[in-house]
Parts: C-alpha cells; sequence; structure tokens
RNA sequence: GCGCCCAUCGUCUAUCGGACAGGACACCAGGUUUUCAUCCUGGUAAGCGGGGUUCGACUCCCCGUGGGCGCGCCA
C-alpha cells in the first residue's frame, strides 16, 4: 500500500510559519514516495473555528502550491467515530468513568494507562522510550460529551488509513499515550517523524509576538512563495550538497526523513530575504510588473502612474529588488515630494562648493538632450571644470535627485525621470539642502 | 520537581572514527561598474565543559552545563 500522510492544522485565522513548514515537509513525503497527501481540519475547538479561519488555511495552503489528494476531512464531523472509540475501550475496561477532581462537571471518560513501557521507533529521532511509571491516565471524552484531541486524532488517523505521521517535535510526548491507545484498539500505529521546531532571534520557539510569524504576513511583505517554499524546506533539512536554491521539483525528489536535523532551527530573514531576491532577479519581466504594480497601488504618490513608464521603473530595478516591499522606495520615480536620506545628504551635499558645482551642473544640464550619454558626458565635464575627481560627483547628484544613496545606474535614473523633474530637485538641493558657500 | 529530547562559524548547514572541519546568509577587504545595485576574488569566524572507549574522535559511551518539550476535561 502507498504511503498516505496527512496534514492536521487547527484553523485560528493565521497560518503559523511552523505548521506550514510541518504541512511541506509531509508534502515533500509524499509526492517524493508517490504517496498521498491528506488534510484533516481539526475544528473541535469550537470557539477557534470559523469559516473564515478555513478559507485562510485554504488560501496559503493554494499560495504555496500544497494540494492534497483527497477531499478534506473536518474533525468536528467526525464526532461519531471518537466515540464509538471510547465506547469500545470503554466495554473492554481499558477506559473508565469518573468525575475526575470531584469537579461537579459530571463523569468523563479516562483513558487507563496499561502497566507497561513504551517504545517507538521515530524515523527521525531514532528509539525513543519511556517508562510505564512517567505515564498517567488521561481524558479521552470530557464530561460534556466531546472527545479530546489524543482519541481524535488517533480515531482519524486510522480511518484516513495514515501510514506516517509527520508532525512537530512538540508532539513526541503525546506520542507514547497514542502508541499504547493504538494497542488497546487492537492497531498497529503508524511510523513517526517528529519535525525539530523553528525557534526565533532570541532561540526561543515563535510566537505570535515575534512578528513575521504567519505565513500571510510573509505573502503581504512581498516574499515569493516558491522563495519561502524552498528556504522553510532547508529548515532542518538538506539534501547534504552545496546547492541551496532548489526548485519544487528538485526538492520534491531528494527529500527523505533521514536527512531531517532533530535539532531546532532558527529562522533568518536575511538568508530568506536573499534567496527571494534571487527568484524575483528570474522572473519574467512582465510577472514583475504586474506583481510590482499591486504593490504600488498602496502609496498615493502611485496613482495614476503611466503603464509605459512604471514598465520601464520596473525594468530598472528588477534585479535590486529583493522582496516586493523594497518598491515603497520607488517614490521618486513618480513624485517630486521625495524624502531625503539624512546621512547622506550631509555627506554628499553640505560639503563647500557643492552648492556652487550642482548649480553649473545645472545649467548645464538645461541645455542638453538628456540623453544618458550626455547626462554622464556632462556630469564629467562639471567634475573636470570644478576639479572634482572623475566620478565623484555622481552620488551628491543621485542624493540630490533621489534622495537616496543607492538605486539603478545614475544616468538610466535620471534619463527615465526626466530632465523637467531632475532640474527641479537639483534646483531644490541647491536652495534648501546644499549649505552655503 | 519528574520525564523525554537537543548541542559544528553570529545564523542555516556538510561531515556518517582518519580531510587545512566544507558550503550558504551576514560581515570585512579588494576588483569590476568613472556612480549605485549586481557580479567576481579573498578574508574573519565553529565542534559547550569534563571524563572515558580507540592507534586515532566533531563523530561512540558516561557525567555535567545550557536550551527545548511534556507532565490540561487545549490542540
Amino acid at each position: 500500500m502507498s504511503n498516505r500522510v496527512r496534514f492536521a492544522p487547527s484553523p485560528t485565522g493565521h497560518v503559523h510559519i511552523g505548521n506550514i513548514r510541518v504541512a511541506i515537509f509531509n508534502w515533500l513525503f509524499a509526492r517524493h514516495e508517490g504517496g498521498k497527501f491528506l488534510l484533516r481540519i481539526e475544528d473541535t475547538d469550537r470557539e477557534r473555528h470559523t469559516k473564515e479561519a478555513v478559507d485562510a488555511l485554504f488560501d496559503v495552503m493554494n499560495w504555496l502550491g500544497l494540494d492534497y489528494d483527497e477531499e478534506p476531512v473536518f474533525q468536528s464531523a467526525r464526532r461519531d467515530a471518537h466515540l464509538a472509540a471510547a465506547d469500545r475501550l470503554l466495554t473492554e475496561g481499558k477506559a473508565y468513568k469518573e468525575d475526575k477532581g470531584n469537579t461537579g462537571k459530571g463523569e468523563c471518560i479516562i483513558f487507563r494507562m496499561p502497566n507497561e513501557d513504551v517504545v517507538f521507533n521515530d524515523e527521525i529521532k531514532g528509539e525513543l522510550a519511556k517508562k510505564a511509571k512517567d505515564l498517567q491516565d488521561f481524558v479521552i471524552v470530557r464530561s460534556d460529551g466531546a472527545p479530546v484531541f489524543h482519541l481524535a486524532n488517533i480515531v482519524d488517523d486510522i480511518d484516513m488509513k495514515i501510514t506516517h505521521v509527520i508532525r512537530g517535535d512538540d508532539h513526541v510526548e503525546n506520542t507514547f499515550r497514542h502508541v499504547l491507545i493504538y494497542k488497546a484498539l487492537g492497531i498497529k500505529p503508524p511510523k513517526y517523524a517528529h519535525l525539530p521546531m523553528i525557534i526565533n532571534q532570541q532561540g526561543k520557539p515563535y510566537s505570535k509576538r515575534d512578528g513575521d510569524c504567519f505565513v500571510g504576513e510573509f505573502r503581504a511583505k512581498g516574499f515569493l512563495a516558491d522563495a519561502l517554499f524552498n528556504y522553510l524546506a532547508f529548515l532542518g533539512w538538506s539534501p547534504g550538497g552545496d546547492r541551496e536554491k532548489l526548485s519544487r521539483q528538485e526538492l520534491m525528489e531528494l527529500f527523505s526523513l533521514d536527512r531531517v536535523k532533530s535539532s531546532p532551527a532558527q529562522m533568518d530573514l536575511k538568508k530568506l530575504t536573499h534567496l527571494n531576491g534571487q527568484y524575483v532577479a528570474e522572473l519574467p519581466a512582465n510577472d514583475f510588473i504586474a506583481a510590482a504594480g499591486r504593490v504600488v497601488e498602496n502609496y498615493e504618490w502611485a496613482t495614476g502612474v503611466d503603464k509605459d513608464y512604471f514598465a520601464k521603473v520596473c525594468r530598472l530595478m528588477q534585479t535590486r529588488t529583493h522582496v516586493y516591499s523594497f518598491v515603497k522606495d520607488w517614490k521618486y520615480f513618480f513624485s517630486d515630494d521625495i524624502e531625503y536620506e539624512e546621512k547622506p545628504v550631509r555627506k554628499m551635499l553640505k560639503k563647500p562648493g557643492m552648492k556652487t558645482t550642482l548649480a553649473v551642473l545645472r545649467g548645464k544640464l538645461d541645455n542638453i538632450g538628456f540623453s544618458e550619454e550626455s547626462i554622464e558626458e556632462t556630469i564629467r565635464a562639471v567634475e573636470k571644470e570644478s576639479n572634482i575627481s572623475e566620478g565623484k560627483l555622481n552620488q551628491p547628484v543621485r542624493i540630490a535627485v533621489t534622495g537616496m544613496s543607492t538605486g539603478a545606474g545614475l544616468y538610466e535614473t535620471m534619463a527615465l525621470i526626466g530632465k523637467a523633474r531632475c532640474l527641479v530637485r537639483l534646483g531644490y538641493a541647491i536652495d534648501h539642502l546644499c549649505e552655503e558657500d
């Protein structure tokens, strides 16, 4: 029989990065093995399960290309099956009823731990064992009649014929109990593989307070699904070679559980950004234009931009856009109300003689055709006249024209922005940013 | 507290008893670009500590230390 794995999230509205990585590993395993990747929505925690939360989950999975093979199973719809299993355990004496702790809430059903040690072989961590004395009886059905996670999870896995349970490290302790339930039910447990956790900058488990912990946030910031997928696949796993940028197809072919590490991995935003930049750079120009266009819609300075002009800006900026959010710095292409970086202004513009030099340059630029070549020639000429070494005038001009110290090639940028605007900005810099000579 | 797990450059990792411990991100330096970004080259940087086992340990074992997880009528 072919392998069957499942991703079994409890939808809360936001999909956590750690959770989605579990989904990715399950997906990769299934696709590598030619098995089935199934989805089960564990929506039994009534108060948090909403239609929106489930939709958000589907949306994220779809975005990342995590396609599943059969209709998703909703755990809430399987209550009868869970309860039937509990009844069976009850009649066979493997569980009992009790008002645990005399709460007055009524009787719940409690699984009776057999007095025996438990051992299972984890595909990643190796043999894991637990002494009988370290395990206690536990509730499987609440006094209000609702099945508890441990029971529901197992009964569903059995019915879905799950062969490998690939989940987070935080479930290791549960597994000892789960193995015992399987045994009580007379069913052979699946194989288990526990993935190391993802930790934050402080080396602590990722929490909601860390920011950047939901898939939606990465998407909103302009990370590409393929890049995030690639990056996450390499957290806690590596194929062993020197390559780190791998296509989904390659990842699928290379993936195996025995190369998953068992120590936790820290998320590195810089590295993700770098990887993402590589993916962005090789995007077809039109895809980039379309995506950047969607981002730019968020800024009033880009309303009503000319399509051709925008395409030209994109052509200039694509290779230096590591993440779409960088588009926020494109304002100077579209508006004269630019924001100046303080430090470069101080360093490059507030220099003795700069005011005069820029004024001379402005005067000359006013009389040329404003092609890339002529702009360059003019700057060179002014440098010579003003006794400035070659190339040293570029940065001051860049700051004056764009407000920033980095960007695309200066001449291309100026030519694109256009003569009129460049002159206005040069004028502003001369009057307001330069030091009096 | 008890139990289980984990431990290589700052970070992600390779190594599966014998190599100058390799790569990537970040960082630094140089080169290219008469500017910026890319790009190229080079560099800094690691086996938690202590015992064993062995001819030989990052690798195997034990003890510490540090960290994580679990010990719910949450999932």
